[in-house]
DNA sequence: ATTACTGTAACTAGAATTGTTACACCATAC
DNA sequence: GTATGGTGTAACAATTCTAGTTACAGTAAT
C-alpha cells in the first residue's frame, strides 16, 4: 500500500468541491467527499487539512459544518496542491554517509542534490500548468 | 528506511567506475564499489545488475571478475539510469476505485493519468541533461 | 443545550526499501 | 582440470511509509 496517492486524493477532493460549488452547494462534509473518493472520511479530513493550511480551502465548524474552495478553481494549480500535501521528494540521497576518503564519495551528495533540485523544479513547472478547473473539465469529458 | 535512493546509488557507482577507468583500473568489484558508496556489496550487485540489463555496464565473471562502463561516461545520462533502475513513479492513483456514480469519480483517473505522464516526461527531460561525466566533474570540484 | 461535524490521537495492516547472510554458479588463471 | 575469486539471487529482518479504522474531545451554528 505504498504508492503515493496524496496528490490524487487532494486533487479529487478539490475537483469535487468545485463541481458542488458550481451546482450551488457551497459546503461539503468530509463524509460527502469521502463518498466520491471512496475512502475513509478521516483520510479526507487529513488531506483537506493540508489544503486548509496552504490557504486553498476553508472550513466551517459546528453544526452545518463543511469545506469550501478558498478561491476559484481556475486559480488553484496542481503545483499549489503538490506543495500543500508535501509528499516525499522523488529521489533521496544515500541513507548512510558515503566514504569521504573517496573523491566521488566526498563530492557526490552536493552534486546530486543540485540535479534533484532542478528535477523537482521541472516537475513543479509542469504541475503549475494544470488547474483544478482543468482537471474538472477533463474529468467531466470522459 | 523508505526514501528512494536507487538513482543515487546507481549514479554513484557509475561515477566511481568512470573515475577508476580514467585512472587505468578497467574493472571494479562490487566490494570496491560498495566501499565508496558505504553500503553492502549485494546492494551494489543488485544496482549494477539493473544497469547491466539496460546495457550501461558490462560484467566479467570468474577469477579477476568485476564491472566496467559499457560506454563513455559522457554518453550515459541520468535519464538512462532512471529508466534502468525503474523506481516507482512519483504519483499514484487511488488505491480503491473512486465512486463511479459521481461524475468526478468517473472521469478523474484518466484526467490525472494524463497529467502524471506529462510530469514524468518533464522529469525525464531534465534528467537527460546531465551525464555521468557531468556528475563526476561536479563531484570532484567540491 | 443540542446537534453535527471537524481535528487528531492511537492503532492495524500492507508494502517498499535497505541491509544481511548464505550459497550455487561461473569463467579465468594456473 | 582444478582452485579461486567474484557474481547472481534467494531468503529473511529491520525500518519506514501510506492508508485505513475507531474513538473522542472540541466547536460553532441553530
Amino acid at each position: 500500500m505504498a504508492a503515493n496517492s496524496r496528490l490524487t486524493i487532494a486533487t479529487h477532493a478539490l475537483a469535487w468541491l468545485a463541481l458542488a460549488q458550481r451546482r450551488g452547494q457551497e459546503v461539503l462534509t468530509s463524509d460527502q467527499v469521502a463518498a466520491s473518493v471512496n475512502t475513509n472520511p478521516v483520510i479526507i479530513r487529513r488531506s483537506l487539512g493540508d489544503l486548509r493550511r496552504a490557504g486553498l480551502v476553508t472550513v466551517r465548524h459546528g453544526a452545518g459544518a463543511g469545506w469550501s474552495l478558498a478561491r476559484p478553481p481556475e486559480e488553484i494549480t496542481l503545483r499549489q496542491v503538490y506543495d500543500a500535501v508535501a509528499a516525499e521528494p522523488p529521489f533521496g540521497l544515500h541513507h548512510t554517509e558515503p566514504n569521504l576518503k573517496c573523491p566521488v564519495g566526498r563530492g557526490i551528495r552536493p552534486a546530486l542534490s543540485a540535479v534533484y533540485v532542478r528535477v523537482e523544479q521541472a516537475m513543479q513547472q509542469e504541475l503549475a500548468t494544470t488547474s483544478i478547473a482543468d482537471v474538472l473539465r477533463e474529468s467531466l469529458m470522459r
